[in-house]
DNA sequence: CTGAAAGCGCTTACAG
DNA sequence: CTGAAAGCGCTTACAG
């Protein structure tokens, strides 16, 4: 490195030495500070640049940070370990929405991969100590996010924006969300236009914001059109609990289409229905409430809708930087963007089926 | 964020305040330095911890850096926009080698994705600004990387390493790369082995290591032979300069496989072939020289090796550490990984073809 | 075992 | 138009 007098990196006295002004003109110059305080005058600054370019001087950036405030870090912190390829591919896309997005405001981005203990486990907290802090603001993303950790936050005062639809009792929560009730009921509402009747919904056991959501789509696609929900063909079951004999029980209700919450839930779907010996897609209508991952898609086009991931990772950071802007009247406000519709290959007007008693 | 009673963020005095020790007291604790100064008794250092605890205090790491201390975070920079799709799928699992190897390192990482200007293109040095230095050292990515910032790197004494190997005339480079000379020469004799006495190359016309090493491979595994090169088949193309003609001039010089650097040109030369109404893999066997990314790859199961880019990120970020560690007797070294080789089924023993004059 | 102090390299009021 | 000084929040000798 280019070494002062002292045997030190050089910094801005070694070029005010050299330049035969201040250190504080040096920081103007460099700065191309024009503050009411400081006219510099050229000939001061060309003195300046010249002993910056003989000494190749470069600024600390860390000297620069303490000295001025922001950091221009935003955290991306995932609540659970990302490791599964899986899971990578679905959460890729948001991770890109949030770069692009930081990149475009001259932010970087630093990724929370200590946060994992040694089983892999996360916490936010953890020795009492929250690392996001590091940064000015953190995106969350992932299905975790125990609302105890939400909640402490929130007291701690610490900027942070959730991708996906969260609701916190006490607190309201600035998030970035996709509108899965209104992606539902278009689906629904496609199925209906088809021409299919009684429609069944498969759904995960659990209580999150996305789960809840699409059955209140699912709901108010039935209601728009005066139709009433059959509670025997709105299941809950888990991937495993998908079975011939449950398919059976869907499709002696009366179903003529099913629609799967994931794709995992949709593959076993159809493949009772092969077991079945039922003709795809005209025995069974199928969708699925999102875009599977590439892993799971096995080169089915589905009828469903497109999640906006890159969309969503953007928005949030967008949602933040202003949560950073005026932290005074900031209020955390929750964004709903619209999903895609997508028809797929899936789905067709139903026709009639043989018998399967 | 917590407040502290002026108003602004949590400081070790705060917490020095709250405990009723020295702030140094406090640096002490949270480091848990027991250097031969700081024999810091069990009492004083639950104190400090409570108050820690209470106040949600995180270290500011430009402060941190600036003092002198380390911050466990760690950079990767790339050296073009990663955004290109394809790029990303290229690149992707390097960023998962070295995302791995620093969660079990504890260590969290900064993206350093501002540092592409308005232009897009990317410098280290950008406003005579080295970002790279909030982190304790970086891991660099990606075909850019001028000499000039590499040189400028290593007079500043950063700690780097490079994935891919690097020759830098003047300095030694720490740098991870794939034994490309190695994996080539191995595709080379497993071609030879199937009977081919001729075997063209078609690589870039770029001079970097990437390229440079493969060729040598090339000439590497027919030495081994006692076999000569022959210049004619030996061509230094663009994909688009990949013509019937071409192939044909190395059909006339009696090749009976072509090895192609990259995918582009390998699907290139098979398409080539295909106008030339050749039966692929019998009339000509083909390789590719490293995984293609999914979208060229095609459902080819291309003859050729596969870049350990995982591992390479891996191993960067542990070399990284060593550089960290030992700072003063520290020797920047290059690591070669292996490829494995991949048979594939472009590539088969050659049988007569019909001649194409 | 602990505190007071210097210093890391900057930016930014403030005083001329 | 420019300089002297304070302060950002830490770490690390040094002095007790």
């Amino acid at each position: 490195m280019r070494i002062n007098a002292a045997g030190g990196r050089v910094r801005q006295a070694d070029i005010a030495n050299l330049a035969g002004v201040s250190q504080a003109t040096v920081s103007m110059v460099i700065n191309n500070r024009g503050g009411k305080y400081h006219q510099i005058g050229e000939g001061t600054r060309r003195l300046v640049w010249e002993a910056v370019e003989k000494l190749g001087y470069v600024a600390n950036p860390a000297a620069r940070v303490l000295a001025g405030g922001r950091n221009s870090l935003v955290g991306v912190y995932t609540f659970e370990p990302v490791f599964p390829v899986d899971m990578r591919d679905f959460y890729l896309p948001f991770l890109l929405g949030v770069e692009e997005a930081a990149e475009a405001s001259g932010l970087d981005l630093v990724l929370f991969t200590s946060a994992s203990g040694p089983d892999r486990r996360r916490d936010i907290y953890r020795d009492g100590v929250n690392r996001l802090r590091i940064t000015d603001g953190c995106v969350l993303l992932g299905r975790g996010g125990s609302a105890v950790d939400l909640a402490r936050l929130i007291n701690d005062a610490f900027p942070f924006v959730v991708i996906g639809r969260r609701d916190l009792p006490e607190h309201p929560i600035a998030c970035v969300g996709a509108d899965y009730a209104e992606a539902t009921a278009q689906v629904v509402a496609h199925l209906f236009g088809l021409g299919h009747e009684r429609i069944a919904y498969c759904r995960w056991p659990d209580l999150t914001e996305a789960t809840l959501d699409r059955e209140v789509g699912y709901r108010r696609a039935h209601e728009r059109l005066g139709r009433s929900v059959d509670p025997l063909l709105l299941r809950t079951v888990d991937v495993g609990e998908v079975t011939p004999q449950l398919l059976r029980g869907l499709l002696g209700r009366g179903a003529t289409a099913v629609i799967a919450q994931d794709a995992a839930i949709a593959a076993k779907v159809r493949e009772c229905a092969t077991l079945l010996d039922m003709v795809l897609p005209d025995e069974l209508s199928l969708a699925v409430l999102g875009d599977p991952p590439r892993s799971e898609a096995s080169g089915t086009d589905w009828t469903g809708f497109d999640i906006p991931r890159r969309e969503m990772g953007a928005g949030a950071l967008h949602l933040l930087l202003t949560a950073l802007g005026d932290a005074d009247d900031y209020e955390p406000r929750e964004q709903l963007l619209p999903c895609a519709f997508h028809p797929g290959t899936t789905s067709v007007a139903p026709s009639k089926r043989k018998n399967l008693q």
